[in-house]
RNA sequence: GGCGAUGUAGCUCAGUCGGUCAGAGCAUGCGGCUCAUAUCCGCAGCGUCCGGGGUUCGAAUCCCUGCAUCGCCA
C-alpha cells in the first residue's frame, strides 16, 4: 500500500453558486482524505475553480463586470464555502492562475511537437446569437432552439487532438485495470463510448470568438478550449513536471467527480496524459446525483439545498453525515429535509447522542468522574464482547471507507453502536449497582462501554470531526494533541482510557429536532443576496463560558467622545458601582437614545485606555460592516444583575 | 432509433456462484426497562421479490417476452 495519497475534486466552473452536488463531491473527498490521514499517510488534497470560456465572458456582461473580476468574486464563494464545512484543502487552484496557464501551454507543447494535435478546416451551423455550433439534429425546423432563427454555415479552423490514436490503448488499459474507473458502471459505460470509433476533439476557438482562455503556445491566434485547460489542474497543482509534490503525489491520484463529467475524465483525460508522456493516473471514482424532493421541504426559507442554509440550521457533522450516509455512492440519491431530520434523530441524537449521554451519566452517577480499575483483556462480560465488537467494526469501517463506500463504513460504526445499546440493556448497570457484589461487574461494564465510545469517536472522524473531536474530550483524551485525530492503529487498542482518569460531565451531542416545528416556521422573506455569516467559533463547555461575567447595566449617561467618529462613553449603573465604558456605537446610536436603557456588559473585562479614557468593560452588541445593535435587556431589571 | 441499467415490505434499499433468501434500517402496532436526549431493548407484522412464459427436482436469482422508470449514445 502506497503511504501517498492524492485526492481531486473538479475544479468548478463559476457560472453558477456552490450547491448542494458541489458540497457533497468536496466533503467525500475531504472524508477520505481524513480517512488515510488516519493510516498515518501523507496525503494532498485538491479542489479549485475553471473560470475560463463564453459562459464566463457572458455571466460577467451581464453584471457589468469583466470576467476576471467577475471569476474572482464567485471563486471566492467556494473557496470561503469548504472552511465552513470544516475542509481544508492544501491546494485550491483556479485555471486563471499564471503558474497554471504557464504548464497548460507546456502540456500543449509537448503534445503538439509529438504530433498529435493537428490543425484543420471544417464548416458547421453557426447561430452567430448563441457563438455556437450546432448539429442538424440541435435545430428544430432547421432553425436555432433559443433564437428561433436558421444558423448559419461557416468554415472555421481549428485546432484538434488526435484522441482516435490512442482509443486501443485505452480499451486495453480499462480492461487490465478493474479499479481504474469506479464504480462498475461507469466503467462499462466508457467501455460503451469507446466501443464506437473516438473522434478528435477539438481544442481551440479562434480569439475573433473567444479571448477568455489561455493562448496556445503554437499560435497565439487561438485559446484552448475547455477540457484542456481544466483537466491540466490536476497536475498543474502539483508543480508539473519538476515540482516535489508531482514526484511525490503522482500517479497516486484518486479523482473524485459526478457522472455527468465522466467522459472529460474516462476518456479525454487518461488519453491528455498518455500523449503527454504522463503516467495515467490512478483512479476515478465516479458519483450520482442528489435529486431534491421540493414537496418534504420546509417551504420557509427559499433555497433549502443552499449549502449555508443548511449548515446554519442543522449543523455541519450532521451535514456531513447525511450525505455520506444516505448516498450509495455511485447512485443518484434524493434529498429532503425530512429525511434529513429522519437521520438526525434516530441516528445520531437516538442512537449515538443518548448512548453517550446515557454511558457518561452513569459513569458519573456510580464512579464520582473517575475511572476505576478495569480489565481491557476481560473479553465477554455479561455475554457480550465489546472488545470484539470493535475490531469487527474498525475492519469493516476502513474496508468500505478504501473503496469510498461511505455508507457502508457508516453502517458498521452504528451496527457497534446498537451494540452498545443493546449492552447497556443486558448488563442492566443500575441492578448491578444497587448489588454489594455488584461493583465488580459494573466496573467492567461501564468501562468496557466509555472504552467502546473512544473507539466510536475515532472512527466516526472523518465524517464527523467537530463530535469526534467533543466526544473525545470527554472520554478523557486531548484533542488538541497531535495529530489531532486518531490513527487507526492507536483505534484499534484496546484499553486507552486508563482507571483514574476524571472524565468531564457529559453532553447531548445532538439534540432531537421536531420536524412539525421545523416545517411550520413562520415563512420569512427570503434574505435578499443573503451575506454569509461569520463561522461558528469552536465549541466551549459551560466552564469556560462560566468565566465571562455578564451584568446588567443600566445607562446613565452617554456622549460622543471627542475626535472619534464611532466612540460613545457612557457611565452605568451596576448597582453597587458606577462604571465609565467606551463603546464604539456612535455610528448606530446618538447619545441619548441610550440613556436609561439598561444594556449587557463584560464586566470582567480587563481594563483597558481608549483615548485616554479608562473603559471598565464592553457592552455587548451585534454589529457587522454595514449595521448594528446594541443587545437591551427588555424588561426591567436590578442593575449589577448577573446574566447566564 | 441503438446500447445499458433498474423494477424486492408504507419509505430507502441488501440479496455474491440458482437450493433456510424472502432480508436490513426507518415508519407502524404491542410489550419491557428506567441509566439516558419521551431515549433504549424485545416482539409483531405486512411483500403474487413488475406482468407473462420457459429451463430445472428447485428461481427474486438463468433464458424469452411484455410493461414501467432511468442513464448513455445517436
Amino acid at each position: 500500500m502506497t503511504s501517498h495519497f492524492y485526492i481531486t475534486t473538479p475544479i468548478y466552473y463559476v457560472n453558477a453558486r456552490p450547491h448542494l452536488g458541489h458540497t457533497y463531491t468536496t466533503i467525500a473527498a475531504d472524508v477520505a482524505r481524513r480517512f488515510h490521514r488516519m493510516q498515518g499517510k501523507q496525503t494532498f488534497f485538491l479542489t479549485g475553480t475553471d473560470e475560463h470560456g463564453d459562459k464566463i465572458v457572458k455571466a460577467a456582461e451581464a453584471g457589468n463586470e469583466n470576467p476576471k473580476a467577475y471569476a474572482d468574486r464567485i471563486s471566492a464563494l467556494f473557496s470561503d464555502l469548504w472552511p465552513q464545512f470544516n475542509i481544508y484543502p492544501d491546494y485550491f487552484i483556479r485555471t486563471t492562475d499564471a503558474d497554471h496557464i504557464a504548464v497548460v501551454q507546456q502540456v500543449l507543447q509537448k503534445i503538439y511537437d509529438s504530433g498529435d494535435i493537428y490543425f484543420s478546416e471544417y464548416e458547421g451551423l453557426y447561430c452567430f446569437d448563441c457563438e455556437r455550433f450546432f448539429t442538424e439534429r440541435e435545430l428544430e425546423d432547421g432553425k436555432c432552439p433559443d433564437h428561433g432563427k436558421p444558423p448559419e454555415p461557416i468554415r472555421e479552423s481549428n485546432y484538434f487532438f488526435k484522441m482516435s490514436r490512442y482509443q486501443q490503448w485505452l480499451i486495453d488499459y480499462i480492461q487490465e485495470n478493474p479499479d481504474f474507473i469506479v464504480p462498475e458502471r461507469y466503467k462499462n459505460e466508457v467501455l460503451g463510448f469507446l466501443r464506437e470509433p473516438l473522434e478528435d476533439l477539438c481544442i481551440s476557438r479562434p480569439k475573433s470568438r473567444l479571448t477568455w482562455g489561455i493562448t496556445l503556445p503554437f499560435d497565439d491566434n487561438y485559446v484552448t478550449y475547455v477540457w484542456f485547460d481544466a483537466l491540466i489542474n490536476y497536475i498543474s497543482a502539483l508543480g508539473y513536471p519538476d515540482g516535489k509534490k508531482f514526484q511525490t503525489f503522482w500517479p497516486h491520484v484518486r479523482h473524485v467527480v459526478a457522472k455527468d463529467i465522466l467522459k472529460p475524465h474516462g476518456i479525454y483525460w487518461p488519453i491528455m496524459l498518455k500523449a503527454a508522456g504522463i503516467a495515467p493516473y490512478q483512479h476515478l471514482f465516479v458519483h450520482g446525483y442528489w435529486n431534491v424532493d421540493e414537496s418534504k421541504m420546509s417551504k420557509s426559507l427559499g433555497n433549502v439545498v443552499d449549502p449555508v442554509y443548511l449548515k446554519d440550521t442543522y449543523g455541519v457533522d450532521a451535514i456531513r453525515y447525511f450525505l455520506m450516509r444516505e448516498m450509495t455512492f455511485g447512485l443518484d440519491s434524493s434529498f429532503s429535509e425530512a429525511a434529513l431530520i429522519q437521520r438526525i434523530n434516530s441516528d445520531l441524537a437516538n442512537d449515538l447522542g443518548n448512548l453517550f449521554s446515557r454511558v457518561l451519566a452513569m459513569f458519573h452517577k456510580y464512579f464520582k468522574g473517575t475511572v476505576p480499575d478495569w480489565n481491557p483483556e476481560a473479553g465477554e462480560i455479561l455475554g457480550t464482547d465489546l472488545k470484539a465488537g470493535a475490531k469487527m467494526a474498525i475492519d469493516a469501517f476502513c474496508q468500505n471507507m478504501e473503496n469510498l463506500d461511505f455508507h457502508k463504513a457508516l453502517a458498521a460504526v452504528w451496527e457497534y453502536i446498537g451494540q452498545m445499546n443493546k449492552f447497556v440493556d443486558t448488563s442492566a448497570p443500575w441492578e448491578l449497582a444497587k448489588q454489594e457484589h455488584g461493583r465488580p461487574q459494573l466496573q467492567e461494564v461501564i468501562c468496557h462501554l466509555l472504552e467502546g465510545l473512544r473507539v466510536v469517536a475515532g472512527l466516526i472522524y472523518p465524517v464527523m470531526p467537530e463530535t469526534a473531536a467533543v466526544m473525545q474530550k470527554h472520554l478523557g483524551r486531548d484533542p488538541e494533541a497531535k495529530p489531532g485525530f486518531y490513527l487507526i492503529e492507536e483505534i484499534s487498542r484496546w484499553g486507552v482510557i486508563a482507571p483514574q482518569t476524571v472524565l468531564p460531565k457529559g453532553i447531548s451531542l445532538f439534540p432531537r429536532l421536531d420536524p412539525e416545528a421545523i416545517f411550520n416556521r413562520p415563512a420569512q422573506t427570503p434574505a435578499p443576496e443573503k451575506k454569509q455569516t461569520e463561522p461558528i467559533a469552536p465549541q466551549i463547555d459551560i466552564a469556560d463560558f462560566a468565566k465571562v461575567d455578564l451584568r446588567a447595566a443600566r445607562v446613565i449617561s452617554a456622549e460622543k467622545v471627542a475626535k472619534a467618529d464611532k466612540l460613545l462613553k457612557l457611565e452605568v449603573d451596576m448597582g453597587d458601582e458606577t462604571r465609565t465604558v467606551v463603546a464604539g456605537i456612535a455610528g448606530l446610536y446618538a447619545p441619548e437614545d441610550l440613556k436609561g436603557k439598561t444594556v449587557v456588559l463584560v464586566a470582567n473585562l480587563k481594563p483597558v485606555k481608549i483615548r485616554g479614557i479608562r473603559s471598565q468593560g464592553m457592552v455587548l452588541a451585534a454589529v457587522d460592516e454595514q449595521q448594528g445593535a446594541v443587545a437591551v435587556i427588555n424588561r426591567p431589571v436590578p442593575p449589577g444583575t448577573r446574566l447566564k
